[in-house]
DNA sequence: ATATAATATTGCAATATTACGATGAAATCA
DNA sequence: TGATTTCATCGTAATATTGCAATATTATAT
């Protein structure tokens, strides 16, 4: 066991449940917030800012990259990062949708 | 190793990060879903929702609920569970927040 | 061509997650 | 009381994640 059964779930819940465990981890919100802090994309110098190993920060990258919440495009020898919007909304959407059906039905509900 | 180097993170960080990884899997937010369709906080009946064993769902809801997402409360030999708006919006918050930022400079980032 | 810089990949160890059956605990009903 | 229902917990197996050192790759500079 331990491989999770994908095939059940819908694509919206499986595209969601990616990008949310993608950024379910500190390092990987400190490196979307370190881009959004540096105000560009930034090409290189994530590796000082954070205390792992190159390699370990490389494979966080590339989890972000997978779940398409940061794109990075080639700069000589370095690499620029920054956050894609795009999939970024995708789940800020979800989150206020749920939001929304949250006010509207105040049913008597658990205290 | 394995193990995630906690102390370095602001406590925001590692906060979203817990919500985060409580919602990085699809099950879970199926569980978040359901719970918005019917309208009220469910008591039961997820079991018979979701392709998986009791135990695994027990599992689940307790991840929900130690990242706060979900509160429950005892109701006769079932469990009433609902979803927790205060945390839900902690997540919400922090997209949103994200999102105007990345608004305001598209300084000349990757295309 | 060689050296250098920046990032990626590989291999591995430690730890965490996912899933389930079996069992346990608490409330309700006959 | 004893049976039933509902959910939690324990134990365990399969798999995934995290982190690092070592090595590979890619682009630039000399």
């Amino acid at each position: 066991m331990g491989a999770t059964k994908t095939d059940f779930y819908s694509e919206d819940q499986n595209k969601l449940s990616v990008i949310a465990k993608a950024l379910g981890h500190p390092a990987r919100i400190a490196i979307v917030d370190y881009l959004l802090k540096v105000d560009t994309c930034i090409c290189g110098d994530i590796v000082s800012e954070l205390p792992l190993a190159q390699a370990t920060i490389s494979q966080h990258l590339r989890e972000l990259k997978n779940a398409e919440l940061i794109k990075g495009t080639i700069e000589g020898t370095a690499i620029c990062y920054c956050i894609n919007k795009t999939t970024l909304n995708i789940f800020a959407d979800y989150l206020s949708l749920v939001g929304q059906r949250l006010e509207m039905d105040k049913t008597n509900c658990c205290p």
